[in-house]
DNA sequence: GAAGTTTTGACCCATTTTTAACCATTTGCT
DNA sequence: AGCAAATGGTTAAAAATGGGTCAAAACTTC
C-alpha cells in the first residue's frame, strides 16, 4: 500500500484539454444514467466519444481512483466525482454585460441553467434598456455592477458587448471582483493575472471552417 | 538559391492551433492598418498578442516568406496573404438550422458579415415560423435545404437547434452536400470523415471557468 | 477455491507543439 | 563604401500531449 500517488495533485497543472474532456465525460455520464446504465468501462466510454480508453482513464487518474479493476466505473458515482472536480456540483451565478442580440439570446438559453449556471443580473450601457426585464432578469446600469456582484454573490461574468466596448466591460468586471470571465467579443482582451478569461469567438471558428473549405474540401 | 522550401506545404498538416492564431493575426493586422501602421515586426506583433515573436514567425513560415529581413512585415500585404490562407478573401455563404433564441441572434449578429460570412438561408422544424423573415432571411422548411444549398451555393452550415435535434440537423446538412459545419448544441455529434465539424459549446467553457473557481481562485 | 477473464492504473514511448538558439539578409549611418 | 543594428527564416532542442503496454485487482466460473 501507500503507493506514492505518483505526483501530488496540483489542479493548476491539469491541461485545458483535460478539463474540456471532463465536461464531455460528465455529459456522457448523464446520458448513461438516463439510459439506466449503472456501470461503464473506459472502453465503452471511448466508444461513445472520440477519445481512446487509455486517455479517458488517464484523465480520470489525475484526480484519483474512481474505477474498480475488472469492473469499470459506477456511473452515478463517477458523474458525481467529475462534477465535483469541475466544481459544477454547486450552482454558479453569472452576470451578463451587454444585452443586444447575443446577450438577449443568452438570457433565454436553457442550456445554461441545465448546467447549473444562472444569469442573475444583466447590464447594458444603453439607458433605454434599463429596468426592462428579459426572462425575469432586470437590465441595470453598469455602475451598479459592483454592488450587485456583492449582494448576489456573482462569480462569473459574460461579455456580450460590441468589439469596441469589450475591454472596458472586462475592466468593469475585474474591478467588481469577478474572477472568471467568458468573452464573446471578437477581441484579444488583456486581462490581469489570476483572472481566468475564456473566449468564444465565432469568427475564429468560421475562419477555421473557411480554411478547410479552401484547402481540403474536394 | 532554390532553398528546398524545407517541406512541401501540406495544408492538412497545419495544426488547428496555428489556424486559430492566423485568425487572430488577421484581426490584429486589420487593426494596425486602421492605425495606419504600414510595417510591423514579429516582435511588435507579439507585444500585442499573447504569442511569442518566434511562434508568429513560425506560423507564417509554414505558408511562405512574407517578411523582409531587417525590416519586418508589410501590414497590408501580410493581411492579404493571411486572409488568402484562411480562405476569407472570398465571401462564404452560410445556412442556419434552428431559429430559436440563439439562431435569431445569429441572424442579426454583425460580426459574421464583417468577417465575410453571410447567412443566406434559415431553416426550422416549427412550421409556425416558416415564411417569416428575420433580417431579410426567410425561414424555410428544412426539406428545402438541399435545393437551397444548390441554388445559393451555400458552403457552411450552422446548427443552433436543441440537443435532441442536433444529430438529425447535422445529417441533413451532410445530405445536402455541406462540407463544413459549426455546431452550437452541447452534443458530441458523429460526423462522416471529410466533413469538418467545429463545436461551440458554452457549457464546456463555463465549466472550465467553474473548475478554475473551484480550485484556483484565491 | 483456483484458474480465467476483464479492466483499471501506472509506467513508458511516440508524436506533436512550442520555445530557444543560430544564421542570413537588409537597411541606415558613419 | 563599409560596418553595425535589426529582423526574418531555419534548424535544433525542449516541453507537452496523447497513445500503448503490462502487472495488479476484482469478479466469474468451473
Amino acid at each position: 500500500m501507500s503507493s506514492n500517488a505518483s505526483l501530488i495533485l496540483n489542479y493548476e497543472n491539469i491541461s485545458q484539454a483535460t478539463i474540456n474532456r471532463l465536461s464531455l465525460y460528465s455529459r456522457l455520464l448523464a446520458t448513461l444514467a438516463l439510459e439506466e446504465v449503472t456501470v461503464v468501462s473506459s472502453k465503452e466510454l471511448s466508444e461513445r466519444t472520440d477519445f481512446t480508453a487509455t486517455q479517458i482513464r488517464r484523465d480520470l487518474a489525475y484526480f484519483g481512483q474512481f474505477g474498480k479493476r475488472g469492473i469499470g466505473y459506477e456511473v452515478a458515482a463517477l458523474k458525481q466525482a467529475v462534477d465535483k472536480i469541475l466544481g459544477v456540483h454547486v450552482p454558479r451565478k453569472v452576470a451578463l454585460i451587454g444585452v443586444g442580440n447575443l446577450g438577449s439570446a443568452l438570457l433565454g438559453y436553457r442550456v445554461l441553467r441545465e448546467h447549473n449556471f444562472e444569469i442573475v443580473a444583466a447590464f447594458d450601457n444603453d439607458s433605454s434598456k434599463w429596468d426592462r426585464a428579459i426572462n425575469n432578469v432586470v437590465i441595470q446600469n453598469i455602475v451598479e455592477l459592483p454592488e450587485t456582484v456583492q449582494s448576489k454573490q456573482i462569480e462569473i461574468g459574460i461579455i456580450a458587448v460590441p468589439l469596441h466596448a469589450a475591454q472596458s466591460a472586462l475592466d468593469c468586471l475585474v474591478a467588481a471582483g469577478i474572477k472568471a470571465i467568458l468573452n464573446f467579443a471578437p477581441a484579444h482582451l488583456t486581462v490581469p493575472r489570476h483572472i481566468k478569461l475564456r473566449n468564444v469567438d465565432l469568427s475564429i471558428e468560421l475562419e477555421g471552417l473557411s480554411y478547410f473549405l479552401q484547402h481540403q474540401a474536394p
